[in-house]
DNA sequence: AATACGATTTGATATGATTACAAATTTACA
DNA sequence: TGTAAATTTGTAATCATATCAAATCGTATT
């Protein structure tokens, strides 16, 4: 929980594993699978099914959305100061429905891999 | 492409692979994941990324959004002309990122599972 | 009609994320 | 300290999806 809090980087199993195996030698992945699934249950952490390949979480559980740059990977959070439009999906109601979670992804191609594509068709 | 736009069920590749199998006798599920892939790069269908055990698609590409219930997997189509501020998200823009495509989810409990679970706890 | 060749489809196999589960370890408390 | 419950672990299974070479198909040409 700490990781996540500290790293808003919307990690996948495989990143945590990577980043916490040095200081816990003995953290098993079924060990992080099995907590952030608890954490989501619990409302503690965010799923995010932004991606088909594999799952990120996330330790800031407010009211956001998240973009995701379909070259590099990167998740970039997007938060209601920036498009306050946000908080008028965090509140949908759907007919009788049940509501629980609302997530907004938005796909693309970020800043910084726009630049880079520019340069490399510069190139040729 | 005619079994997508005819069964507005957003389909998985498997269940996709059962309804055809019969008519088509020699149809391979390889076949269906790069006919998908396909579609959806050139932006005939829209690939769905709701759930995390495995991806859906979805023949129409009109902007609207989707709820799907937890206890049952049944996804619903969200119209603008119910929802209006959907047709918001189809122009968002992120900063200097060129937003490509997005996808606004609404996770819950749909009507039908919870009069069935009203039922059941009467029932106790 | 037969041939040739590129495009599409197929199926067997590989991959990689996630889950299941029993054994090992740790924790809490008597 | 001892013991049971809770947690963690590692191995193996599962399942969706990707890979890729071989098979098949479509079409143009002779």
């Amino acid at each position: 929980m700490k990781y996540l809090l500290t790293h808003k980087t919307h990690p996948t199993v495989e990143e945590i594993y990577d980043a916490l195996h040095d200081e816990i030698a003995t953290l098993s992945k079924t060990t992080i699978y099995n907590t952030l699934k608890l954490f989501v249950e619990k409302g503690a952490a965010a799923q995010l099914n932004i991606e088909d390949k594999c799952v990120h979480f996330d330790g800031d559980i407010s009211t956001h959305a998240h973009f995701m740059c379909q070259r590099c990977g990167t998740i970039y959070d997007i938060f209601p100061s920036k498009m306050p439009i946000i908080e008028d999906f965090a509140s949908l109601q759907f007919g009788a429905h049940n509501v629980q979670n609302v997530q907004l992804n938005l796909i693309g191609i970020c800043e910084r891999c726009m630049k880079n594509k520019n340069k490399e068709s510069k190139q040729k």
